[in-house]
Parts: structure tokens; C-alpha cells; sequence
DNA sequence: ATCGTTACCGGGAACGATTGCGTAAAAAAA
DNA sequence: TTTTTTTACGCAATCGTTCCCGGTAACGAT
């Protein structure tokens, strides 16, 4: 009898009480065939005959075969699969930028694993070691707003694994960064405000040794600068947990309108959890939004547009972001020899003008 | 020479290309024993002295060993990962429910791979492949609202692959599941709004198949009934999509305002998306909520509080319910013996009631 | 001195797949 | 017909880990 002809029927049955899938080996005893012919006809190798192949190939085609990923990760050593870590995915920048990320990860074959650090340094230690321990092959990483440490992460770079920062990048580490033009984005959003009307400007931000911060702050304080207007440290307001907590942002905008000075009249919130935190606690105090208080921020919400009031935002491109940094790390897991010139790619974020930055009511003097 | 004595510093290097971690096979070359003695030694059993244990874990301690988990899964058949899929992730129910779903995982050594269906079958499909291929050792699923055919998720099921199901169950696969109690949910917030003076009450629906759909509207119908007031068919609407396409809802709303009727005074939406998207196209049709239209729906953003107006809502525990999905499907994957009895946890929703659903002004009769 | 027990440890076969190497048989060249 | 080449396949090692078998000491009891 010919191999062929056995019955292709006694794959493992459906009545098992455990998911047993079907293996080479299984193949290879079904087909009376070495386990190594069976493997080489699946890949199609030229050592294989043409009557032998099509025999292999129908009965794994008949009986759904799915290669092992796991026998295979081992053998490769390599596990296909990458790790994310966000401070939180319920903030729809990251949410935009993980399905960025698993958009390009799963048309390449690769699985994501994401991991929360929920702003807080301990945390992101953490997860770092749970998806190392689960051999990634590479890392997209935004860092907490706590990390002021990056020593771990240096290393792993070092012993090889890749990795590519997004968002929140780290300066010293050298390897391939994905970022929004943040300076020219809160630059423009300034300048903005500036030209309706707003002449004391606060910015709330997170803590101060984020990247994000850094480039953001500076874009802040060069279009003051530009415009004549002194920059006042303290209408610089820093949280450091990323407003992760409410009461940190109420401290902070508290703080803006304490005793003797009359408050900004407007607020630029550097960060997605920021804006909302702000204009939640404007309200709570009774401030009017322009009218007495104008507020402007980062934010990837599609509910901006629906707020009291309308809030004007700078808008992160999360989903591209996500795609870019994706692409970057497969190139540096999928490169043959190892990649030495790194690349920072820096996109454009979009000013969306709504109502709350409208032009302020002139009731006094023009600008002096 | 002892097999102690020897350097405990051959490791492999830091400057190796790509990073080699410790194998239990190093370990045992460096201390002269064989690798059964390591892995005994490793996991305490009682077959081994405690000098020699004590070696064995010292030197793993300080060389930073860490069990291959690819190779365990390869032994063990099983890869310590589950399967999420979820319509979309940036939804923030979802979102919050995979918080929960990572939390428990976490904590058990689970790692969480996590898909989006898009509210498309097709996608889901592909999802469930994609996943399975990956060997995950268990699902937790809410489908999409397209999905109107369970084969596949039934087949899988019943060949062994443990799945929970929650928020949009499937009554004919028995398993474990967890879901809001909607129909009270819905019958409350429905009452709540006849209380307030609403009559005409429209309802704004996922597809029909949907389990959720089904049992919110029973609620919503009861309501009407249980107060004397009519169930209309043309003021339920239905979005295949889910809201995916923001026309969608648009076509849905102007229906009920569509000729010869004047309107309903209220709507209630049936899921987050059509909730957020209903109360954009009110406002884009200059509709006031609630003095025209008032809105409640479910949702979970907790920006619904700063939205104009700020919005009456029927909040699901996201949190506890990926918490419990989680702890049921890790019961179904490490339980010995096959569970043949399975349990569907009813958690309950929470009404809060804002501006959206304020009191009708009364300017006719009271009801008749 | 011999046997049985206990304590400790190693050999080697799995798990599922790939792959270098060896080698039959068949085909081609001599 | 003999030699060489080609074709087509199998053997066995490998990846890192566990675990079923052994096996060998030491020790007390007979």
C-alpha cells in the first residue's frame, strides 16, 4: 500500500479533552514518512520529490497542520513576539498608538505584548523584566514620568536587545526614536494664545526630566519669549506623576491662581491627562473657560470637540507613530548585522483651534 | 577541587551581539553537575543536598538566571498566555476591562496577547486564527457586532480551548461568562427618565443579534410597559457597526426624526460608542440636550462629566469585570479534571445621573 | 560479609521543529 | 557493465527544560 493511500482520518479526534494539535510528526507517522522529509516538503525544499511534497502537503492542508510557534521560537531562538510598555492604554494617545503598532507587528507576523507602567517607575521595572523574562525580541517604550533612571534599560539595550522610545524618549540612549515636532507644537499653540489676547500664560506640565516636558517647556518659553512676555517660573507647574493622581493637578493649578497674584488667564497643559485634569478642575473651582480662564493642551480625545467648552488641542499623529516605531524595530531585530546609525523621526502635530482658546474679550489696554 | 570553588564570573559576557541568557545547561557546566541535578536543585526537590542546592541557587541568584519560558511552554505544552479580543481598545470600557484582564494575568504569571476585532467579523476571524496559532492556552472574548455565526468559537471550544465570554456573550457556547445585569440597567435609566417627564423615548441599539442589545432592549421595553407608555418600532435603531462609522449613528438619529413624527424627547444609547456619537450628531443638528432632546446612555469615559452637557450615564464595573473573566478563565485553563459546570456572573451597573437627563420642562398637561 | 534502605545524583528521552550529513536507489555517463 | 552523478530520503543533533529511570555510595541490620 502505498503511504498515501492510508486513511486520513486519524488525526487527533475532536472528542479529545484537550486541544491537541496536529504535528510533524503526527504527519510524518500518517504518511510513513521521516519527520524530516515531512518538514522539508512543508518549506517547499528541492530535495523533496513532487509526488512526495503534494502527499505532505494535501494531508497538512486537510488536517488544518499549524506549525508549533513555540518548538519554532525555540529552535530560532527568537520568540516573535514584542513588548509595549504605556503608562496606561486607557489614554487614547497610547490606544492610537498601539494600534499603530499591532497593525504593522501582525501583518509581519509578530505578536504584542503590552505592559502598563501607570506612571510609575517601579512598575515599568517590572514589566521590563516580565517581558524579558519572556524573551521578546524587541522593546517599544514610552517611559513613565517617574523614570529618572535608565540604567536598566541602557543595558538591556547593551546586551542587545532592541528597543525603540516613542513619545518619551531617553536622550542617552542611542537608538532608533519616534517623536512629534514638540517644540514647534506648543511653539505654535503659544503664539496662538498669544495672538488671542492672552498675555499670562501658565503651562502645567509633567516632570520636568521627561523628554516630553523638556521640548514642550522650551517651546513655551521661546514664544513668550518671542512676543515680549517674560517667563514667570512660576507659571511653570510640574506634576510628577503624570496626573495620574487628580489631587496633583488640583495642587498644581491651585497653586497658579495662590495668594497675591491675579492667575494666568490662560493655561497650556503639556500632556493628554494634563488638559483633561485642568479644565476638570477649572470647573470645580467655577472658572469660566475662556472667559476667565483659556486652556489649551495636548490631547488625542475625539471628545475634546464635545466638551464645555470645546477644548483646543494639539494633536498627536498616535496611530502613525505607533506604525513608525514598529517598523523601526523590526528593522533592528530582522537586520542581518547590527545597526549602528539610528534614526529620530520627528512628525508633525496638528493645532485643532475650538473654543477654548478663543479671543479674549479686550475690556482693557492693548498690549503694551 | 569542589565544584564551588570554581569562578562563578564565566558567564556569558556583556558584549556578546545579541543577548545569550543563562541556561540551566551553563549552570551545570560551571558547577560540574548535570543538568537534572540543576533543575532539581532549582525547583527544591527534596532529591537533592542542601549544599548542593544551595550552590545551585547562589550561582543563579547571582547570574541573574531566569527559566527559558519558551521552553517551558515547549515541555509543559502550554504557552502561560491568553488571548483577548475585544472590539477596540481604545474604547474606554475596554480599556478599562483589559486593566482588569492584565491585573489578574499578571499576578498568575500569565501573559496577555490582545486583538481588535473593528467590530468586523472578518477581522475577529482572522483574530481567532492568528491567536490560536499562537498557542495561547485560553480566550476571553466579547465579538463583535457583526458576528452572527459562533462555528468557530463553538469548534474551538469543544476541541479543548477554554474561553470566557463578557459584555456581548454567546448563549449557545456553555461556559463561563460575565456580563452587567442590562436589563435592569437599562430598565432604570429608561424609568429614570419617564420620571423626569420623557415619553417619547427613543433607543439606539448595537446590531439585534448582539446579546447586550437584546437584553437592554427588554429592559427598555419594560420600562415603557411597566409605566403605560407605548413601544414604537421606529424608535429603536440599530447600528450594524456598532458606531464604528460615525454615518452610521447619523442615519440612525435622523431616522427618528425623520417625517411626520415630531421627534423623541429622549433617547437612550445602548453602548458607549453610540453614546458619545449620538450626542455629536444632536449638537451638529442644533438639537439641545436635554431641553429638545435629553440623552443618557451607557459609557465609560469619565470625561462624560465634562462633556456639554455633562452626561447622564450607565457605567459598567470594566475594572472587576476583566478581574472576574480573567479568574474564571484561569480556573477553566489550571482546573485537573474538566469542568463541566459553569457559571454566567451578573455584576451590577450604576446609574449616574447629570445634566443630560434633567427634568423635562413641563410646559403641556402631565401624562395621561 | 551480605542485604536492604536511604540519600543523591546522572543519563537520556521527551516536547516540535529544523538542518547538516550520510546514504540508499535511480539515472546518467563512462 | 561499471562508474559517477543525481535524486530523495532518513538519522541524529539541536534549542532549554523536565522527569522517568537508573545507579552508586554510605550506613545500619542481619
Amino acid at each position: 500500500m502505498a503511504p498515501g493511500s492510508q486513511e486520513l482520518v486519524n488525526l487527533p479526534s475532536a472528542c479529545n479533552m484537550k486541544f491537541e494539535a496536529l504535528t510533524i510528526k503526527d504527519i510524518a507517522k500518517a504518511l510513513g514518512l521521516s519527520t524530516s522529509t515531512v518538514s522539508r516538503a512543508l518549506r517547499d525544499s528541492y530535495e523533496i520529490s513532487p509526488e512526495t511534497k503534494k502527499l505532505v502537503l494535501d494531508y497538512a492542508a486537510l488536517n488544518n497542520y499549524q506549525p508549533n510557534p513555540i518548538a519554532l521560537s525555540l529552535k530560532e531562538r527568537r520568540s516573535r513576539s514584542i513588548g509595549v510598555i504605556v503608562c496606561e492604554i486607557a489614554n487614547s494617545f497610547f490606544s492610537q498608538t498601539i494600534n499603530g503598532i499591532e497593525n504593522i507587528a501582525y501583518n509581519n507576523g509578530y505578536n504584542v505584548i503590552i505592559a502598563q507602567s501607570r506612571e510609575s517607575f517601579d512598575r515599568e521595572l517590572l514589566n521590563l523584566q516580565y517581558l524579558t523574562s519572556r524573551s521578546i525580541d524587541g522593546l517599544i517604550i514610552s517611559v513613565s514620568t517617574e523614570t529618572k533612571d535608565f540604567s536598566y534599560l541602557k543595558e538591556l539595550n547593551q546586551r542587545g536587545m532592541p528597543i525603540v522610545f516613542f513619545d518619551r524618549i531617553v536622550d542617552e540612549i542611542d537608538t532608533h526614536k519616534v517623536i512629534v515636532d514638540n517644540y514647534k507644537g506648543v511653539y505654535d499653540a503659544t503664539v496662538h494664545l498669544i495672538k488671542n489676547g492672552y498675555r499670562n500664560i501658565a503651562a502645567l506640565a509633567n516632570s520636568g526630566q521627561l523628554s516630553i516636558t523638556r521640548e514642550r517647556l522650551a517651546g513655551y518659553k521661546a514664544a513668550l519669549a518671542d512676543n515680549g512676555l517674560e517667563v514667570q517660573d512660576d507659571m511653570i507647574r510640574y506634576c510628577e506623576h503624570g496626573g495620574m493622581i487628580l489631587s496633583e493637578v488640583e495642587n498644581a493649578v491651585n497653586g497658579l491662581f495662590g495668594k497675591g497674584n491675579k492667575g494666568p488667564d490662560a493655561i497650556i497643559a503639556l500632556a493628554d491627562k494634563l488638559t483633561t485634569g485642568c479644565l476638570r478642575i477649572l470647573k470645580e473651582k467655577g472658572r469660566k473657560v475662556p472667559e476667565e480662564t483659556a486652556l489649551i493642551g495636548f490631547s488625542n480625545t475625539d471628545l475634546t470637540e464635545l466638551l464645555d467648552p470645546p477644548l483646543t488641542i494639539i494633536k498627536q499623529p498616535a496611530f502613525e507613530m505607533g506604525e513608525v516605531a514598529t517598523s523601526q524595530l523590526l528593522q533592528l531585530i530582522e537586520s542581518k548585522r547590527p545597526i549602528t546609525r539610528f534614526e529620530t523621526r520627528v512628525l508633525e502635530s496638528e493645532l485643532l483651534i475650538r473654543k477654548s482658546s478663543a479671543s479674549k474679550p479686550r475690556k482693557a489696554k492693548p498690549v503694551s
